[in-house]
DNA sequence: TTAGGGTTAG
């Protein structure tokens, strides 16, 4: 039956529904999985006495149900539509189709399209803008080369959906055509039209066509603006994006939580922690309100860039929280280490009555690998199981890390063997990496060939089973690997480092000789490394992938590039402050135990993010126990 | 009656 709490439709209009009913005898409420041939045939011959209610009336029901999603309800007011005097009213049954197009009703929506007596060009343009809000870029795209056979002319809704269809298509080489096409039909300065337009140039890195699109927009708004903010923020173009967002403020459009969601991601991407923190400060004077969306973007933001007490205080002022907002803040505690802090916030969602989906679990999972917790993370991946969760390669590869961690190889080996889906090369990675830690050189070399078969271009995997062969001073076999990477054409991805200070980002590659501090710079760090020895620190050679002699390694070693950024940072910022650096890779072992006791010798807190994790080194510890 | 832009993992 029908209830005003479910539907939220106006008390008014429901009582005239129920009214109508009574006084013209109309069917019971219909079931959900009436089609449309039952529905007819239930009315069983009323049609004739059937007096019709104003239009409105069912104009008005449906677009309530469009507007909230109720599809139940709009599918009953479907069945007293088809036995009215508007079962063939053509604008009516637009109306209908959009309401089911608009609830993701995809199928109902075509079995409508497909039964019309007649259609005209929004008929085709519903359906279409249907598939293309839902994921169906492919139909949506048939459709438009159908619409166009049947010989109605498309308007600017249609070349709009049209247009974000074959962006999520990745038919980035329709984008010209599909431009060519607009300038003929005379579509192409619409704001809708090129706001969609200049999207997909962006997401297929035509930045200059995109720019052009948007310069040539009869009127801008703040769609139009943000699509051109989102594409630069997508291509690491922070600063074109910020330079854009600026310009949007002087011509005096309000930002919206699109604009501030690109940016903060952007300036996380990218390092630009402190313009991402000025676009913060803009938004609170705004007076803009810390919802979701944007909110959980900042917060990644804080997060990635090592402040993981401002992604707390972010998550704690959030007016409205969803999944995202709490998988963040597990994601972030997974990254830092923080391993008994997510377990205790996964625990707090579920008790908030949250349902963790996919990404909570395996940030969870992460959290517990990351902390060395073996028999929570076990846990996790049951409870997921149990849940209705099926897990996918990316719970796998955590579970492998999970059981490598603990330095269980062999149950690592058998949980991959017995896994339901073929393994994929994250997988052998992650066994490779534990087999690199527990020093187990001949799994290690087992699970090197396997990833060697599945993603044979990626270096990382070299280099780690040369570590494990130089550790166990297998040097033959070691340069076996380094010749294979020859021979394959394989080479590792240089390393760089780099640190923001004051507003400025500051990069260094290994053997950094351009610098214009490079003396003072390798002074700081002979200081440090007499520091480190006196508290214990032995080079290890194994991490220098050459072939030279002993001397000469260790030589190499020292000009590592986050060595190089840590001395930079302590010449350049004030003593006792945290020093944060990024690196573009894994940070090596040897640098890992030199800034561990370096962290010690200088009396800092030290912030390394590598591409795995962040690594907090206080007081000759680093959060990730030395497994990473 | 029909349209365009944004988030978490890897």
């Amino acid at each position: 039956m029908l209830s005003t709490m479910a539907l939220r439709i106006p008390s008014r209009l429901l009582s005239q529904l129920k009214l109508s009913r009574r006084l013209h005898s109309l069917p019971a409420p219909l079931s959900e999985d009436s089609d449309e041939e039952s529905l007819l045939f239930s009315s069983n011959g009323l049609e004739s006495s059937y007096i019709p209610v104003d239009r409105r009336f069912y104009n008005t029901l449906l677009k309530k149900c469009t507007v909230f999603k109720l599809l139940t309800q709009g599918r009953i007011v479907h069945g007293h539509l088809i036995q009215s005097i508007f079962r063939h009213d053509l604008v009516m049954y637009n109306t209908l189709l959009n309401m089911y197009a608009k609830c993701g009703s995809l199928e109902e929506a075509r079995k409508v399209f497909d039964k019309m007596p007649q259609r005209d060009f929004v008929t085709w343009t519903t359906l279409i803008s249907g598939y293309s809000q839902h994921d169906r870029p492919c139909d949506a795209l048939l459709l438009f080369n159908q619409m166009l056979r049947f010989g109605f002319s498309p308007n600017e809704f249609t070349l709009s959906s049209v247009i974000k269809a074959a962006a999520a298509e990745r038919r980035g080489c329709c984008g010209h055509q599909l431009h060519g096409f607009c300038v003929k039909c005379g579509f192409d300065s619409n704001v809708h039209v090129g706001s969609a337009l200049l999207d997909l140039y962006t997401r297929y890195g035509l930045m200059d066509d995109a720019q052009l699109v948007f310069d040539a927009l009869e009127s801008r708004n703040d769609v139009s603006w943000n699509a051109l903010i989102a594409g630069h923020a997508r291509r690491c173009g922070t600063e074109k994006a910020l330079e854009i967002f600026q310009g949007m403020l002087r011509e005096g459009f309000r930002p919206s939580h699109f604009s501030y969601a690109s940016l903060f991601g952007a300036c996380s991407s990218t390092g630009f922690l402190e313009q991402g923190k000025w676009v913060h400060a803009y938004m609170i004077k705004s007076g803009e309100k810390l919802v979701a969306f944007a909110g959980n973007t900042l917060l990644d933001m804080y997060a990635k860039s090592g402040s993981i007490h401002d992604a707390r205080k972010i998550f704690d002022r959030l007016a409205k929280r969803d999944v995202v907002s709490w998988n963040s803040l597990l994601t972030a505690y997974a990254q830092h280490g923080f391993g008994k802090e997510a377990v205790c916030w996964f625990e707090e969602m579920r008790k908030g009555g949250i349902r963790p989906n996919e990404i909570s679990f395996l940030s969870v999972l992460t959290a517990c690998s990351h902390s060395g917790l073996l028999d929570e993370g076990w846990h996790y991946y049951e409870l997921m199981k149990k849940d209705g969760i099926v897990p996918e390669a990316w719970h796998y590869v955590t579970v492998v890390d999970l059981l490598g961690r603990a330095g269980d190889l062999n149950r690592a080996l058998r949980f991959i063997e017995e896994m339901p889906i073929e393994p994929t090369a994250a997988i052998w990675k992650a066994l490779l990496n534990a087999c690199r830690m527990h020093k187990n050189t001949e799994l290690g070399a087992y699970a090197a060939e396997h990833v060697f078969e599945l993603d044979p271009d990626d270096p990382g995997p070299h280099v780690i089973l040369y570590n494990i062969y130089a550790s166990g001073g297998r040097w033959n076999d070691a340069a076996r690997v380094r010749k294979k990477m020859k021979e394959s054409g394989v080479k590792k991805e240089p390393a760089c480092s780099w640190v923001e200070i004051e507003n400025a980002i500051h990069m260094f590659v290994a053997n950094d000789e351009r610098h214009p501090q490079r003396e003072e710079i390798a002074r700081k760090w002979e200081e440090v490394l007499a520091k480190i020895k006196e508290l214990g620190y032995v080079p290890d050679t194994s991490h220098v992938i050459v072939h030279v002699d002993q001397q000469e390694r260790e030589v190499n070693l020292q000009y590592h590039s986050e060595k190089i950024a840590l001395a930079f940072a302590l010449l350049n910022t004030p003593p006792g402050s945290t020093i944060h650096i990024k690196k573009n890779i894994r940070v090596c072992g040897d640098c890992h135990s030199a800034i561990k006791l370096a962290s010690k010798a200088v009396g800092r807190e030290i912030i390394v993010r590598d591409t795995n994790r962040f690594h907090h080194f206080k007081d000759g510890a680093c959060s990730c126990k030395d497994y990473w």
